[in-house]
DNA sequence: GTTCTTTACCTCGGAGTCGATATATCTTGT
DNA sequence: ACAAGATATATCGACTCCGAGGTAAAGAAC
């Protein structure tokens, strides 16, 4: 999805994009060269890209990558109708996140992040007890597991509060356009 | 390490496991028995965990799982020494935090605590134009993108703010152990 | 009485990722 | 002239993990 979505900005070589995909899921976790290449060969085998060999600015020959109709349709179709793990798994949701804009029509983003607001809004049960009883907060021993929670809490109030403004946002420009196709 | 962590607080069997696996890192990503019951074996094998057959209180028969001094031991490694994943990855981050008091000298868990102050402080450089110079929050297009970095901050101020009251707390009661080991 | 659901454990094949390794080009330093 | 280092692309074996499937036991539903 990340290969898709940065080209969908202007094209680019396996380099750069290697550097990209890095800095953004990849401060998290970097790209190592023998996912990106073969990832690269599967998306052009599956015609979602296309390859020019250029001649390096600084060095070796690169090739230069532009995303296709099929590619942009693929891309669409990842972000409108997200597998579960990229709502749940912070890391892929901001993934996700990064990419959204290329989903152009209002109404479906919304749709994306009402899943997300969703999702966030079950506040998780972390800990339990050896009867399975959950633990509050204020009943953990470890300071670390009470500030993990409190964190936990903080940063989904955070996001919930940015998720309803945007959603708000989208939805308002949603209905205006409806309004101005039908004439109102 | 979330198996041996949890193991270390209480005996437990594998289904139990699971469940309480899923619910710290699995509101992310619950984990498959196909990873589970492997991984059980895998740490059985080196002698990290030892294995009594019960009869189960609801259904089948269950293998209650108990850990060992050798466990105890490989648990703490990986706690004082975490791979970077686990200091670059939140969800990594947060099932380390979750154990991190089985790590019982404060002063090692100050150091963790340390090494991923140490990362929150380099801010992430997420987005950058054709040319690769880095694009500011207030230059970017994508209202999303806009929002994932005011996100990311917000809740690194955050982490970064309780990191720091941790970690003075756990200096302040190292060094008071000091003192009196030295009869001060 | 038979099926269904939940609990509980286990294995196998396939998909994805990494790390090591190899190759080639161009610039810079010595 | 030569080596070193950054740029740039690619492959291969090893490893991890998941998902699908299978087994089994107990209680609940019909």
């Amino acid at each position: 999805m990340a290969i898709l979505g940065f080209l969908r900005d202007f094209p680019l070589h396996g380099y750069d994009l290697k550097n990209r995909v890095a800095s953004l899921a990849g401060h998290v976790r970097p790209i190592a060269d023998g996912t990106l290449y073969p990832t690269i060969k599967k998306l052009e085998d599956a015609q979602c890209l296309t390859r020019r060999t250029a001649p390096g600015s600084v060095a070796a020959p690169r090739h230069m990558l532009e995303i296709t109709q099929t590619g942009t349709d693929q891309l669409r179709r990842w972000l409108r109708d997200p597998e579960p793990g990229f709502i749940t798994d912070d890391n892929k949701w901001y993934v996700l996140l990064a990419f959204l804009h290329h989903l152009e029509n209002p109404r479906e983003q919304a749709l994306v992040l009402a899943r997300r607001r969703e999702f966030l809004d079950h506040p998780a049960q972390l800990f339990f007890d050896e009867q399975g009883a959950p633990i509050p907060p204020e009943r953990l021993e470890s300071p670390f597991r009470k500030g993990l929670m409190q964190i936990h809490r903080s940063t989904n109030l955070t996001e919930i509060d940015w998720l309803d403004r945007q959603i708000g946002d989208l939805n308002r420009r949603a209905g205006f356009a409806v309004h101005q196709r039908d004439g109102a």
